[in-house]
DNA sequence: CTGAAAGCGCTTACAG
DNA sequence: CTGAAAGCGCTTACAG
């Protein structure tokens, strides 16, 4: 006697729906996934029982039968609390989606970079994500590589030939942030770099003195201020900027924590944001709406990058799987320019 | 003819642990699970086993076996990003590793907290965790109770009956931090206060008078500001607070992102922290580490409560399933006092 | 204390 | 275009 409905709740499976629609639970799961060619008046009558019965698949069903319990390696260092959460966001959702097992590793400076690769090979993991920066680190990647654990690098300026990739196109990105400050009508704007070790900060200066250039404007030096992505360097940064004789109209922080900085040392110095003084920032975490005003900003989706990367591993694994070659796909992905209460036409009586 | 070994990757099964060790499938089972009696001696082969062909088992195949392929459904409102990231993490981080379903709903306001409930009841759900401050909704509660669905509610200052729940003890937390500042050698302490429609709120401006009246310490009415848990109340509050004639020498703010507007304020007006003015929050958020000075604050385990809450759904679910009655457990999690930067002992000139 | 059998929900080949 | 059979990796009863 079979026991399939001893349980209380009932929990709709693919065998109800096909008993309900009259065809093969084959059919459903066709239909479901949306593949090959499944008749039409099938199709509309497995998709109304799907509805009926309110069936959402199993995903431990799925992934167990299919290849998809793949075990996928997280390597991080430097964690920057707030992107690294959004980044594990991501990483997760898409893994319990595809029924995945996450192995999430830390480490800081080169010999416990290689430990933590030792630890993750030796759980046999067969594909390993590097959000920044280790997405340009060379010895990880290459570590990896040669124990044939494909990989994939999030948010790297700079995608190595051969190792897969997501992230957006930071130059267009602060481009894109710079054309807007000249729409608003700033010709004075200050800039402060990121960490040099981060290849993107690189392309974010650089789409800055471009675009200014386009625009005919030069850019005096003491319109530059090197920071390195934290809060800290924003603060001495801001400061060295608005403390100069004539201040900018407007600063463009390559990164939000420093751009909260700026806010910060501009308040303290009296200046209201973005009256006096238009603030914008770079990558949207939550920073960005936390502090007051909150910040216009270049939105870089990172969950979505994360799940991207989830996928791209995936399909690497499985490729390797079936002896295919890599792809080593390379995905950008869109920014947004968000515009909030930090940016404003700069006073006419500047 | 078996086609177990197809694939390239050798990946192992519980079946080669078995035959590895000598014994059937369900011995190893049971000893990775630490389940029944099994024999010393085939407990440590099975043991060796494991650990020499790096045996971890599969989610996927458990959790279909069990009953914990559960449907769990998160339902929140007033979304402070940092937080939320921080506990769809631990959801997230739990679900995966018990093979749950989660689904997640968002609403704003009475109307369409309702609509998202309907459609996680319409999906399904076999239990609901209320994140904050939709924790302190009876309506929500009483919603999904009815429907038969069990509830975890985490973080909230008022448990309720009957509903199972995680929280840290606020009370205590506040108090700790209190009598830290008392201890440093702070006298006059100002005190913002959160948003009045979060219980936990209420609970932290509690301790803290509590324990400043037992240090036989006077708290004058301008010694306190209502803030909202918003950066931009605390820069208010923060102003109100300072602007005194003589002002505190420490300020306790009800969480982090007020304290991170306090210290933005403080340095506005060109008082060092933590030199002339300390500043401490609460529940350790990403802003905490963000902010310079770091902010000495209570660490809330935001993504362990989360993992609890899971731990507790699933509980309350499989007890349900199995008719038992419902186990209504209240958990409460342990803080802890973070010292960084932003305290230290007043100037002995002030 | 240990194991043989059956089945969780789904999808991959293989037939038609 | 559709379906019957088999099996993914594991654990729940049921026997011994």
């Amino acid at each position: 006697m079979p026991k399939r409905k001893e349980r209380g709740a009932a929990t709709v499976t693919i065998l109800d729906v096909a008993r309900h629609a009259g065809v093969s639970p084959m059919t459903v799961s066709r239909v479901i996934n949306g593949h090959s060619y499944v008749g039409e008046e099938m199709r509309q009558r497995v998709e109304a029982s799907v509805k009926a019965l309110r069936y959402t698949p199993n995903l431990a069903g799925r992934s167990l039968r299919s290849s998809g319990s793949a075990r996928i390696g997280v390597l991080y260092s430097n964690p920057s609390a707030a992107y690294l959460n959004q980044f594990m966001l991501g990483v997760l959702e898409q893994g319990s989606q595809s029924g995945s097992q996450l192995l999430i590793e830390k480490c800081s400076g080169i010999r416990s970079q290689r430990a933590a690769t030792e630890r993750l090979l030796a759980a046999g993991v067969d594909g390993v994500i590097l959000p920044p920066p280790l997405c340009d680190s060379r010895s990880a990647v290459e570590e990896l590589e040669s124990a044939g654990v494909p990989v994939v690098a999030v948010a790297t300026g700079s995608p190595m030939d051969g190792v897969a990739s997501v992230r957006i196109d930071d130059y267009q990105g602060a481009r894109a942030m710079t054309r807007y400050l000249l729409e608003l009508g700033h010709r004075d704007i200050g800039f402060i770099k990121g960490d040099p070790q981060h290849t993107p900060a690189a392309l974010r200066a650089a789409a800055f003195f471009d675009t200014m250039k386009e625009a005919g404007l030069a850019v005096p030096p003491g319109r530059i201020a090197q920071g390195l992505f934290t809060y800290r360097s924003g603060l001495a940064a801001a400061e060295q900027l608005l403390k100069a004789p004539n201040r900018p109209t407007a600063i463009f922080s390559s990164n939000d924590d420093m751009a909260a900085a700026v806010v910060s040392v501009a308040h303290g110095l009296g200046l209201h944001v973005p009256e006096e003084l238009t603030v914008t920032g770079f990558d949207d975490t939550p920073v960005a709406t936390t502090v007051w005003p909150e910040l216009t900003t270049i939105h870089q989706p990172v969950a979505a990058m994360a799940r991207a990367a989830m996928v791209l591993i995936q399909d690497e694994i499985r490729r390797k799987r079936s002896g295919r070659p890599k792809a080593a796909t390379h995905q950008v992905m869109k920014f947004t320019l968000v515009k909030r209460q930090s940016s404003a036409s700069p006073a006419t009586s500047a």
